[in-house]
DNA sequence: ACCTTGTGAATTTTT
DNA sequence: TTCACAAGGT
């Protein structure tokens, strides 16, 4: 490896930049920053920083007064905090955290808010409600009957039954023929009903709560992704909308937040939602005469994949904001850079800062033979084939879904298993994210047991390690049975988690207090007791499985998903954990956003995001308005690679074969030859 | 022809 | 959960 060396106009071109935005700072001239990728935005944010402390620093002390940094995720303020240093003055933190902090305070406003979010909603059900059939159909029968239906199905029990069965017609059929309903073909409307009944009375029952001063508290969760507003909870989203509507309706509360924070830097701009720009717009207007303000915005709107953020809008919604571009590119060689450039058609095309910038690689393939069923080998062998590299060096490897990152990294037939489990947004990162705490509570008991098991099989684990955390008086032979039992657990002949599992439970039934006192700590003592069945009615009981799946079928569904091989277990372990040895490391596009490895290989396909030829209809219209996200997508996952990246194309490119061509070039060709077991 | 019911599949990520 | 689609009934 030779020295990069910087070029010395680019150099001082850079410096030059850097100036503009501390001039903007020094005049209180809102700005906006954008860069392309690996062009050095965190550090020029930091620089940033660095320049409003060593100039204002005092002043703002003196006044109790903070710069104001948000970022997108919790990890990026992490990384700002430690490239920064700690500073009293600079509070570093995401725009929700923050934002909290300065309206929770005002709950008076708040509750009024809510209450006007409820009665919208109110309306909304009200809307949709009047334009379904079972709407006629409730009202099929006399006022009084209508009002005698409400009444019993808002018992508590009948609620329960009602959410808790399938057999609608046969627990409810007499009652409602009593009431003189007709049950026959009616119950999907039945249904929707009675859904209706049960979700308006709750936020009315809420507004009554609320004006007989029982509830007088809005509360934000972080951990929930949705509104429980008949709970006085509020998520994500309508914490920023209540902040936004508060900052429009109150001067004083603008006053109070500029006064707070004279100073905001907002990293990741284009990700940021438009109500977050809008909120910081009204702040803008407020300013002037003593109170000044200074908001600068960081981003590359080429980067925005998230469809809530405000990416090239920013300008619509925050007007007159002075732009400063930095085109050079620190992070890639040419061969890289050349590819993402061909990406961007917003006209900030990127140059390498260093004059000898030469020495990586790229190219494109498509596969030949027939789409494998598992791409598991054939990927190993693309990476074995097309980069001989020295062998302590990673790869890492791109791949759309999760789905296909569970196939590569060995653990597909679990993924897929459980899967069935979580049907709503965010289902995968409920079984796969690295972060313990989103992991779903059931899968977070699975994880734990076979932390304890990975623990047993590493020769080299301590006693502090696998005994239970209670203290207790251990003799030197209590603690050798022990340890011959947990060896049990490792057996060869226990191939499958539903084994493991077995032989946990003969443990606790035969063995040691100090096993049994290890396994309460794994799986938290509950009604289901410690037996192979009992865990079963644990998981039917914990997983977001619906109810209104038939007890035996869901019970069938978890019996095959424990009945999975272990190495699967695994693997999968090794993935949340990130404790795998293997040098090919896996992640979806989209989790790589702001991250850089020196080898790269992209594994593209058709389909995604609900469409059968996501890429294919991109590349044949690259430049329609509505495949921006698809471009933007391409576009960061293009550029995280330093040196050496690859494409292999999964699915037959010959339908859009020229068009790809002028982004990636020729298709070279990839064929597995037939002594490789697929 | 229209309606109802059952079945199977579903994008990614953050707060 | 929500959507689309097939199957079956009126």
């Amino acid at each position: 490896m030779f020295p990069l060396k910087e070029n010395n106009t680019k150099l001082a071109d850079e410096k030059y930049i850097q100036d503009k935005i501390c001039h903007a700072i020094d005049n209180n001239k809102h700005f906006v920053f954008d860069a392309g990728a690996g062009a050095g935005k965190t550090y020029a944010l930091v620089e940033s920083l660095k320049h409003i402390i060593s100039q204002y620093g005092e002043k703002l002390s003196k006044k109790n007064q903070n710069v104001l940094c948000i970022t997108y995720t919790n990890a990026a303020a992490d990384n700002i905090k430690s490239n920064f240093g700690n500073s009293d003055i600079v509070k570093v933190s995401t725009i929700h955290e923050r934002i909290w902090e300065l309206i929770c305070l005002h709950q008076d406003a708040l509750v009024i808010e809510h209450k006007k979010k409820i009665n919208d909603e109110l309306i909304r059900l009200e809307d949709d409600f009047s334009t379904n059939k079972a709407k006629d159909w409730l009202n099929s029968v006399s006022q009084g009957n209508k009002e005698k239906f409400e009444k019993h199905f808002l018992e508590p029990e009948v609620k329960n039954m009602f959410y808790t069965s399938t057999e609608h017609a046969a627990n409810f059929k007499g009652i409602l023929e009593e009431y003189g309903y007709d049950l026959n073909k009616n119950l999907g409307k039945f249904r929707d009903a009675v859904k209706y009944t049960y979700n308006s009375d709750r936020l009315n029952k809420c507004l009554e709560s609320i004006k007989s001063g029982e509830y007088k508290e809005v509360k934000y969760n972080a951990n929930f992704n949705s509104d429980r507003l008949h709970y006085m909870i509020i998520s994500h989203d309508t914490l920023l909308e209540y902040a936004l509507a508060l900052c429009e309706k109150y001067p004083m509360l603008r006053r109070i937040i500029i006064d707070s924070y004279p100073y905001v830097l907002i990293d990741e701009y284009q990700d940021t939602n438009v109500r977050v720009v809008k909120l910081m717009n009204e702040l803008a207007k407020e300013s002037g005469g003593s109170q000044q303000l200074l908001i600068g915005y960081f981003g590359d709107q080429m980067q925005s994949i998230y469809s809530d953020g405000v990416s090239a809008s920013l300008n619509q919604h925050h007007v007159g904001l002075l732009r400063i571009e930095k085109k050079y590119n620190r992070r890639s060689r040419n061969e890289i850079i050349d590819i993402s450039n061909n990406l961007r058609n917003d006209g900030l095309l990127q140059e390498s800062i260093y004059d000898n910038n030469i020495g990586g690689s790229f190219s494109f393939h498509q596969l030949v033979n027939q789409r494998p069923n598992d791409s598991a080998n054939l990927v190993s062998e693309f990476i074995k084939r097309e980069l001989s590299l020295a062998s302590e060096d990673e790869v890492h490897c791109l791949v759309l879904k999760n789905e296909m990152l569970a196939e590569l990294s060995g653990f597909k037939e679990l993924f897929i298993s459980f899967k069935d489990f979580f049907f709503f947004k965010e289902q995968a990162q409920k079984l796969i994210s690295r972060d313990l705490n989103k992991l779903d509570g059931a899968i977070r008991i699975i994880f734990g047991l076979m932390d304890f098991r990975e623990l047993i099989a590493k020769r080299n684990k301590t006693l502090e390690d696998i005994l239970p955390k209670e203290k207790i008086a251990i003799s030197m032979f209590d603690a050798e049975k022990y340890i011959a039992e947990l060896d049990m657990l490792v057996n060869e002949k226990i191939d499958t988690f539903e084994a493991y599992l077995t032989e946990l439970f003969l443990l606790y039934k035969n063995g040691s207090a100090l096993f049994k006192n290890k396994l309460k700590e794994l799986i938290p003592p509950s009604e289901f007791g410690y037996t192979l069945e009992g865990f079963y009615k644990l998981l039917n009981n914990d997983l977001p499985i619906s109810k209104l799946i038939p007890e035996k079928k869901r019970l069938d569904k978890i019996k095959q998903v424990i009945n999975i091989n272990l190495p699967d277990y695994i693997k999968w372990y090794e993935f949340v954990s990130e404790t795998s040895n293997e040098l090919t490391k896996f992640h979806t596009y989209h989790s790589t956003k702001g991250l850089e490895y020196n080898n790269v290989i992209i594994i593209m396909e058709n389909s995604f995001a609900g469409s059968k030829s996501y890429f294919p209809d991109f590349f044949k219209d690259p430049n329609r308005p509505e495949f921006k996200e698809r471009r933007n997508l391409l576009y960061v996952t293009c550029s995280r690679a330093v040196f050496h990246m690859r494409i292999l194309y999964l699915d037959s490119i010959d339908s859009f074969k020229d068009d790809i061509s002028s982004f990636f070039g020729k298709a070279q060709t990839f064929s597995i030859t037939d002594d490789v077991n697929l």
